[in-house]
This record gives structure tokens, C-alpha cells and sequence, in this order.
RNA sequence: GCCCCUAUAGUUUAAUGGAUAAAACUGCGGACUUCUAAGCCGUUGAUGUGGGUUCGAUUCCUACUAGGGGCACCA
């Protein structure tokens, strides 16, 4: 609808002979001011030498007419032009939502792209932050919204499996007797490795020792011990994706990409790279950025290097790629900037394609600090855990079958809607408390009207209830006013990189339907409007449905 | 020291350069007791400071203040 009135405004331009300028076309924010309004009279007024309000005047009597879902257009304020759609309008977008129904919300903006979407990553001798949980949540998002608009696209794991915080680990599991296959002993070893390593001296060289003789790979024993940590990260992270709806096409592991990041560094040596101190680095000076080191000293890739052989691996594997996105904790910023401008200077091809790094903001707690290496972090499952024991009473008196899959949607839910709800790159402050109470503007509140819902079109259909839109409400519903706007929305987060316009959307959506369940009664026998009220009611549910899909939450029937 | 990011209500967040800055939490008040009260209705309350650009600035530019991040062998 958008695009079709912007299009009607452009050939009005035309038809008065005057200049196409950049206008919008937007939602007032008081809809008593229209269901759409364009400043385009006010814009072109300067350029025109005109009175805008004029001018507006005529741009309203070239566009009378030319677009059927319009029922009226009027001159407001300084010289918008609000445009009020007819009452059939709403009532057809209610029948196309539910005859698109999975569909409802999709475009094809992205058809043309081949993205490839790194995400996650975690360093697989680590415990897994809560912070990284940020990156798989707003990395699983856009997934679903390149999806959603037709893109091929392929979901990229990349953890770290070799390098100085893998050695620590190791270290701390041969000299502190840990077991490697328990995952808590692994976070210890970390935690011991670290210790040592700061406190420096014999115990600092130990671990370099180890980090060159697991590069080298040739000491049994470390080796295994090296795999056994390994195995046992995996398989608990393949655990937490699948609770939090994340499947990976493939992955790619450092322990890979060091060696072929390494060649390449080596064979440009002399063109785009330069040795300073028994280093290998590249000059982000001359690009108005700063150095950094791909190989080490003691000749050992660097996570740049590394980096250069993940998107060699990559390039090779999906030769045909448009986008290549990864997202990262906002800390990393400074560094992509230069990694991705030695990938253009290593291959000027990649300069026709997008390279795009997305820095996700810095977790905080409200209730204190947490540090990594002190050990007292909050992991992403402890948190899951304890969001899952805070609903596990209220999921027991629900009208769910299965409690505690209920308990998983909306512990997952609680948590991605906390952290999708601001901007990509805000710093998160979570408010456990918050999250836990499952009130207001929370995850839980959308799958509860969406739960309401699905009981409204159960109790319809036992009243004999039948959906159509023969007999329609003179007046239209406030809620029919958000329903049209779904598709607008899901390309804008898109476009932006941003779901947290989803996420406004979904409360306002669901905020709109719950004053008007208060307000009217949906399935009464008795009722003229009910099979419309009904028809209207099924399609919110469908749009909260696939928003939220759109956000790797998802919707249960009952709650 | 240099570079990047951020600053909106008591708190946590919204607002493609547009009209009266939008919600939630908290506080206070209320309705129904009819389809799920994890709900609904009402109410108090905000754009860090100074300039500039613009018909119009929370949004763009600039200086300052405050906070966060980065700046060679971590990821």
C-alpha cells in the first residue's frame, strides 16, 4: 500500500509538471490524522518557490481518485497530506492475512541475496557467556527475516577450538587433575588457566608451551585432552541451540582456518602485509584505521589470520555469495573495520559484495558486574534455567498438555524478547527480575494473546461459529489499523538489520487486540459481526505467529 | 593521547528530519466478575549542555560534559 501511494504521488508530480523530490509516505503518530500522510507538498514548496499548503492543495486534486483503497484526502498542519483508507480496505487485508497465512508477512526483498550469516561462535573452552547468547539471539533473528524475504541463506557456527584461551583450559585440566568430559570442570579449567597465565612466569611459559604443542598437534596426551574439552562443549552447545531454536548449516573451525589464513598471510607478505618485531601485520593506516598483528611472533595465526582462512573456506564453499554478515559483540568493531578492509585489498572482488560485521551491545545485570575470568559469570543456561524454575509454577496451572515445553517457549521467549526489544547495538542492561515477572512488555504477554486467541477460535468454532466477511462493522477496529502494517514492518527490520521493530510492533499489535477483546465480545452465537470479529481474530493470531517466528520465539496454543 | 559508540520520564526502552515525543515497570486510582486477570481502563512524569543547518531537529553538523568500547602479537 505504501509503495502503491508513493507511486500515485510521483505520477501526480508528473502530471503538474512538478520535480520528483525525496518525500515520505508514513503512519501519522495520531491516527486521527490518517492512515498514512506524506510530506511531500512541504519538501517540494522551497525547491517550487510555492506556499506548501497551496501546493498540497493541488497534489491532492491530481491524486483524487487514483487510488481505489483511498477514501479521502485532506490538507493538514503545514502541508501534510493525510490519506484515509476506506473501511473495505481493512476488511480485504483481514481476508488476504488468512488466506496467506504462514505467508502473511513475507516479501521479496532479498530474493536476489545469498547471505551467509555467522553467528554464535563461541570459544569452545569458555563457558558460554550470557553475552553470546546476545549474538545467537540477534544472529538467529535475522536469519528468519532474510528468510522471510526470500533469501538462500546459510547459518554459520564458527567457535574457537585452538588458540591461547584453548590452551589455558587445557593447561588447567592436565595440572589441576579436571575431568575434560564434565562441563563445569571445563569452566574451572578455564578459569585456573587464566589465573596462572596472568600471574606470569613459569606457569605463563607452560601455557605457551601448550598453545604451541597443540598448534604443532604433536602431544598425545594434550591432544586428547584438547578433544575430550572439546566434545563435551559441543555437545552442550548443540543442547542450548536446540532450546533456543537455532540449527547451524555448517561450521567452521579455527583449528581450519588458522593454516589456510596463514598462507595466505605468508604469500602476501610483501604486497598487503609487512613483518614489524617478528610479526606479521597489516597497515589499517593507510585506510585511516590502525595496525594489527595476523601472525604472531612465534609464527602462530592470529583470530585476523584466522579469520582470512574463514572467509576463504567460505567464499569457496558458497562461491556465489552476495552478503556475508557476521554478528559479534560491539567490542570487535574497530577490529572488522580492519579485517574487512585487508579482505578488499587482498581480493578487490569482494569490494562488489557486502561484507557487513552487526556489534551486538555489552550485557550488563542489574544487580552487579560479572567477569569471565573470575569465574562468576552468569552462563546462558544458568539463566535459562532460572528463567525456566520462575515460570515452571504459573506453566503448571496453565491449560498447557506439556509443562515443561510450555516452561522452555516461555523462558526462551522472556529471554529473546528482553534483549531483541532495543536497538542491535545497544548496550543491554537485563533486569533479571524483569524478565522474570513475565509482565508487561515482555515476551510472555505476546504468547499470551496469542494463547488467548487460539482459545477465542476454539471457543468459536464449539459456538458454530464461522469466519466470513459478508456482515462487516460500519466503524473500523483500532486493531485492524496495526493488522496491514505487518509486511511493512518485517522489510524494515530487514533493511535495517534492526528485529526490535518487530518487537514494537508485536506489543502494539498485541496491546491493540487485548483492549479490543476487553472492549467487545468475540464469539457470541448472537452476534452479526461475530464470524467477522472471528475472521479479524484468526488473522492477529497469524501475524503475532509468524512475528514472532520472525524472532525465534515461539507461540504456543495454550497457556 | 588518538579513534569509535552512546546520552530521552525515578527505572528499562521506542520514535525512516514532521503534527500534542510512544510504551512498559514503579506509585496512585478504577472497572468487570461475560470468551484465559501473564489481561483491561485512568493518572503523575523526559529529549545531558551551548551553538549551527532547516519551513520544521530526539534525529543532521559542531564544541563541551558524562559513560562504554577499541588502539600489536586475546577472541
Amino acid at each position: 500500500m505504501k509503495s502503491i501511494l508513493e507511486e500515485a504521488i510521483k505520477n501526480a508530480l508528473t502530471e503538474l509538471g512538478l520535480d520528483h523530490v525525496d518525500f515520505v509516505v508514513e503512519h501519522p503518530s495520531d491516527m486521527a490524522h490518517g492512515d498514512y500522510a506524506t510530506n511531500v507538498a512541504m519538501v517540494l514548496a522551497k525547491k517550487a518557490g510555492r506556499n506548501p499548503r497551496e501546493l498540497a492543495e493541488d497534489i491532492i486534486a491530481a491524486l483524487d481518485g487514483k487510488v481505489a483503497a483511498v477514501a479521502q484526502l485532506e490538507l493538514a498542519g503545514p502541508g501534510f497530506i493525510n490519506v484515509h483508507l476506506t473501511r473495505d480496505f481493512f476488511t480485504e487485508q483481514i481476508v488476504y492475512a488468512n488466506k496467506e497465512g504462514a505467508q502473511w508477512g513475507s516479501n521479496d526483498i532479498a530474493s536476489e541475496t545469498e547471505v551467509v550469516l555467522e553467528y554464535t561462535s563461541p570459544n569452545l573452552f569458555k563457558p558460554l557467556h550470557i553475552g553470546n547468547l546476545v549474538g545467537n539471539i540477534i544472529g538467529e533473528s535475522l536469519t528468519r527475516l532474510f528468510e522471510n524475504a526470500g533469501a538462500t541463506l546459510y547459518r554459520l557456527n564458527y567457535p574457537s577450538d585452538i588458540g591461547p584461551v584453548v590452551a589455558k583450559g587445557v593447561w588447567g585440566l592436565k595440572y589441576r587433575g579436571l575431568n575434560p568430559d564434565n562441563i563445569e570442570d571445563l569452566g574451572r579449567a578455564y578459569v585456573a588457566g587464566n589465573e596462572a597465565y596472568e600471574a606470569g612466569g613459569a606457569q605463563k611459559e607452560e601455557i605457551d608451551a601448550v598453545n604451541r604443542a597443540l598448534y604443532a598437534g604433536d602431544d598425545d596426551a594434550l591432544n586428547a585432552l584438547r578433544a575430550r574439552g572439546i566434545a563435551t562443549s559441543r555437545a552442550r552447545l548443540a543442547e542450548i541451540c536446540t532450546e533456543l531454536g537455532t540449527h547451524f548449516d555448517f561450521e567452521i573451525l579455527e583449528s581450519e582456518s588458522g593454516p589456510i589464513g596463514s598462507e595466505i598471510v605468508k604469500k602476501h607478505v610483501d604486497d598487503v602485509f609487512e613483518v614489524s618485531d617478528g610479526a606479521v601485520v597489516y597497515r589499517g593506516e593507510q585506510v585511516g584505521l590502525h595496525t594489527r598483528v595476523f601472525i604472531n611472533s612465534q609464527g602462530l595465526p592470529t583470530y585476523e589470520a584466522k579469520d582470512l582462512g574463514n572467509f576463504t573456506i567460505k567464499q569457496k564453499k558458497y562461491p556465489n555469495w552476495t552478503h556475508s554478515i557476521i554478528v559479534t559483540g560491539g567490542e570487535q568493531a574497530e577490529y572488522f573495520k580492519v579485517l574487512y578492509a585487508s579482505i578488499r585489498a587482498l581480493w578487490p572482488e569482494a569490494k562488489a559484495k557486502n561484507l557487513e560485521h552487526i556489534p551486538t551491545g555489552f550485557l550488563t545485570l542489574t544487580t552487579g558486574k560479572m567477569s569471565s575470568r573470575k569465574g562468576n559469570v552468569l552462563t546462558g543456561e544458568s539463566l535459562l534455567a532460572e528463567l525456566k524454575e520462575a515460570v515452571q509454577e504459573r506453566a503448571a496451572a496453565s491449560r498447557a498438555e506439556d509443562v515443561e515445553k510450555l516452561a522452555s517457549q516461555l523462558a526462551v521467549g522472556a529471554l529473546k524478547f528482553q534483549i531483541l526489544k532495543q536497538k542491535v547495538g545497544m548496550n543491554i542492561v537485563f533486569d533479571k527480575g524483569r524478565a522474570l515477572s513475565f509482565e508487561g512488555d515482555s515476551g510472555p504477554y505476546v504468547q499470551y494473546t496469542h494463547a488467548r486467541i487460539s482459545s477465542l477460535i476454539q471457543k468459536a468454532d464449539a459456538e458454530g461459529i464461522t469466519a466470513h466477511y459478508n456482515t462487516v462493522p460500519d466503524t473500523t477496529y483500532a486493531i485492524e489499523k496495526f493488522l496491514y502494517r505487518f509486511n511493512e514492518v518485517t522489510s524494515m527490520a530487514l533493511e535495517a538489520r534492526e528485529p526490535h521493530h518487530l518487537v514494537t510492533y508485536l506489543l502494539e499489535i498485541a496491546s491493540a487486540f487485548n483492549t479490543f477483546y476487553a472492549q467487545e465480545k468475540i464469539a457470541d452465537a448472537d452476534d452479526a459481526y461475530a464470524p467477522y470479529k472471528l475472521a479479524l481474530t484468526q488473522a492477529v493470531g497469524q501475524t503475532i505467529k509468524n512475528g514472532l517466528w520472525m524472532l525465534g520465539i515461539e507461540a504456543p496454543e495454550r497457556m
